[in-house]
DNA sequence: CGCGAGCATAATGTGCACATTTTTTGGAGG
DNA sequence: CCTCCAAAAAATGTGCACATTATGCTCGCG
């Protein structure tokens, strides 16, 4: 008998396919505007059509991808407004989430808090650029989990994915890295259980990181080779720094 | 030629079927348990069984329907702390646009607020339930428009379907109608920009819906028959039912 | 020479048949 | 009588073939 394993049942590639896209999208790999067809990424990823629709319906659903109708995924080339909106909703459920925590600050969470600060200072003054990028998006969903609530911690990842995808594209160089001190502001009027001046820090924060935003390149939505983005992706797994 | 109608292209009958049970459960006529398999839908439906499986995934993507692996769809059973904590992230959610919110009142809006609790006030009045219910949750949905951010919007959508989904596991009879003055209250502290005011009311008002909550029923995650509560949807043709 | 209509090609959407997994049922053994 | 195991039945997952829709290209006409 032939191999008749047509039907395979692999659930694992699903996910395999998935990750891979989605890293690629997280890694700024996947420039804005560019087309991704199914043909093409299934024999790149060796795996049938269905699987990759599947999992490009998915990301679209996750509103990672844009999906036309009768026209096939693209990556979306998010506007100004759009960057601004993703912001303001993360400024706003911090803002929240601050009103939350101010009621339920205990000396535990102060001291992680602190703990966390102190790495983002340690690598700040090593000039770790790529581990203060890390902690500085840490910090935040610190913030968050702190409330243990699945649903907020959800909510706040899916936009700093987001936000993070699509300031790949407006802020190019220079890595939206927040600075430490406001993120020790933040931390001290929680201390001081000042909600007012928690929420006031917390905004002035996010609009100062809002105003680095820059438009500066558009271009490129023409013909880039998929094989050359997924080919190079190698079979490390770690990606998940600790975070806690 | 016959009728070689069958790859019929038909994207309105997607969204069709994906309204009927999404309006299936926001009026609590699927109960919690109930399982969805895909061939008896697609029979009801009258559509392949391909488009009642996107659909159901669909619904799984959005948190609305519990999708296992090999074991299909069903329509979930919350914990008391899972509704909690949708509670919890609604009122999260509307902290922080109230903080926001301070920022932008004007007259007009405040004006709009005014006519809606006037809306609130008459329905009360003249004892219809049913509209009392629908313009309470919509005065929230009205607050987080004025930011005018479709993100925000989205989020709270989200939430309001899934928590009264959820109340009708929890709150069979007494429907979650929040309290006129309550949100009266929290209009008059925008007017003031009295921001903690308006988030302690705010918290308050929640909290006292919460508090409602009550475990009264669990069973029934048995044999319902979905004919009978889809069939009187779309009435197309006369449905041999029988009786009742 | 520019341009629009019509056709050829490619890409997406869908139904169907089959593989795989789960659940149920029937029966044998303790 | 209960329990456990195996086989049948049902339900879910997947690849494939084909219909439909979009796109590119060429040719004819103004």
């Amino acid at each position: 008998m032939r191999a008749q394993r047509i039907g395979k049942a692999n659930p694992a590639e699903d996910e395999a396919v998935y990750q891979a896209i989605l890293r690629a999208l997280l890694e700024g790999k996947l420039k804005a505007g560019t087309k991704l067809a199914e043909t093409p990424l299934a024999a790149v990823f060796g795996v049938s059509r269905e699987r990759i629709r599947k999992v490009l319906h998915r990301l679209g659903a996750e509103r990672r991808l844009e999906m036309i109708p009768n026209r096939g995924a693209r990556v979306p080339r998010p506007t100004l407004d759009d960057i601004r909106r993703v912001y303001e909703a993360h400024r706003v459920l911090e803002a929240g989430v601050l009103s939350q925590l101010v009621l339920r600050v205990d000396d535990l969470l102060l001291a992680r808090l602190d703990a966390h600060l102190a790495e983002e200072h340690a690598a700040a003054r090593r000039g770790d650029r790529a581990t203060s990028v890390r902690l500085s998006g840490a910090f935040h969903v610190h913030l968050v989990d702190a409330l243990g609530n699945p649903e907020l911690s959800r909510m706040l990842g899916d936009l700093l994915s987001r936000s993070s995808v699509m300031v790949s594209v407006y802020e190019p160089a220079a890595q939206s890295i927040c600075a430490v001190d406001e993120h020790g502001a933040i931390v001290a009027a929680l201390r001081d259980r000042d909600l007012m001046r928690a929420i006031a820090v917390s905004r002035e924060h996010f609009l100062h990181v809002e105003g680095r935003l820059r438009l500066d390149e558009c271009p490129a939505p023409d013909g880039t080779d998929l094989a050359a983005i997924f080919a190079p992706v190698k079979p490390r797994r770690r990606v998940r720094s600790g975070l806690s």
